[in-house]
DNA sequence: CAGCATCCACTCGGATACTG
DNA sequence: CAGTATCCGAGTGGATGCTG
C-alpha cells in the first residue's frame, strides 16, 4: 500500500466533517455547548457576533454530522433546545484543547510576529 | 472575573492564529512537517492539490507565527527548506490528533447523516 | 527552484425581510 | 421564538505570467 493517506486527498471525505468542527462558528458553539445545552437565542446571545443565519447554518452541519443533538419542543412559542451528543462530546473536547492550547500560546506568537516583522522592515 | 472567555470576544487574538493552523492547508503542511522537513516544491507535489500561491501564503503566515522555520540556502537554484519549530511541533501535535479523530469517525458520521436524511424525506 | 503580481470566478457570510 | 429566503458586497483561492 502505497497510497497517500485519505487526509492528501483532495476528495477527502473527512475534510468536511474538519471543517464544520473547525469552523468559526462550529468551534464556538461546540465549546460552549461542553459546558450546557442552550437554546437557539440563548446560544446566539452566547457566542455574539454570530447571525442567525449562519448560527443556523453551522448548527445543522453539526446536526447532520451526529455532533449535535437538537430537540424541538412542540411549543408556542417554540423551543429548541442544543446539546452535544457522545461523539460531539469527543469532537468538542479536541478542539477545546486546541484552542486553549492556541490561547496560551498567543504571547509566544505575538513575539514571534514581532520579530518576523522587524527583519523586514 | 466575569468577563467572556476571550474566544468569544469578535477581535480575539487567537482566532486568526486558529485558522492559519485549521486552515485547509495549514493543516496539511502541519501534519506533514510533523514527520520531517520538506523543501517547497516537495511538499507542494506531497499536499497535492495545493496551488502555489495557496502554499506560499499558507507557509508564510505560519513562519510569521513562529511555527514554522524557514530556511533559504543561497544556492542556485534557490533552495529553501521548511521544518517545525518546538512550537509548531506542539501546535501540529494537537492538529495531528484532531485529524485523526475526524477520519476514524467518518463511519459514524456517514451513518448519521443518513438517519438525518432520511428524516426529511 | 522558489516565489511574487495580477486577474477573475466563485463562495462565504452579513443584513434584511418574511413565516409557522 | 426559531427559523427560512433572498440579495449582495467582500474576501478566498485558482490560473497564469514573470523574476532573481
Amino acid at each position: 500500500m502505497v497510497l497517500a493517506p485519505s487526509v492528501y486527498r483532495v476528495d477527502c471525505p473527512s475534510r468536511p466533517i474538519f471543517e464544520h468542527v473547525t469552523s468559526r462558528w462550529g468551534v464556538l458553539a461546540l465549546v460552549a455547548l461542553l459546558d450546557r445545552s442552550y437554546r437557539f437565542s440563548e446560544l446566539r446571545r452566547h457566542i455574539g457576533g454570530v447571525s442567525e443565519k449562519m448560527l443556523a447554518q453551522t448548527l445543522q452541519a453539526l446536526e447532520r454530522d451526529g455532533l449535535v443533538h437538537r430537540e424541538a419542543q412542540p411549543v408556542i412559542p417554540p423551543r429548541v433546545d442544543y446539546s452535544l451528543t457522545p461523539l460531539g462530546r469527543e469532537a468538542a473536547t479536541h478542539v477545546r484543547a486546541l484552542t486553549r492550547w492556541v490561547e496560551s500560546k498567543v504571547p509566544d506568537v505575538l513575539t514571534a510576529r514581532t520579530e518576523y516583522d522587524a527583519n523586514r522592515a
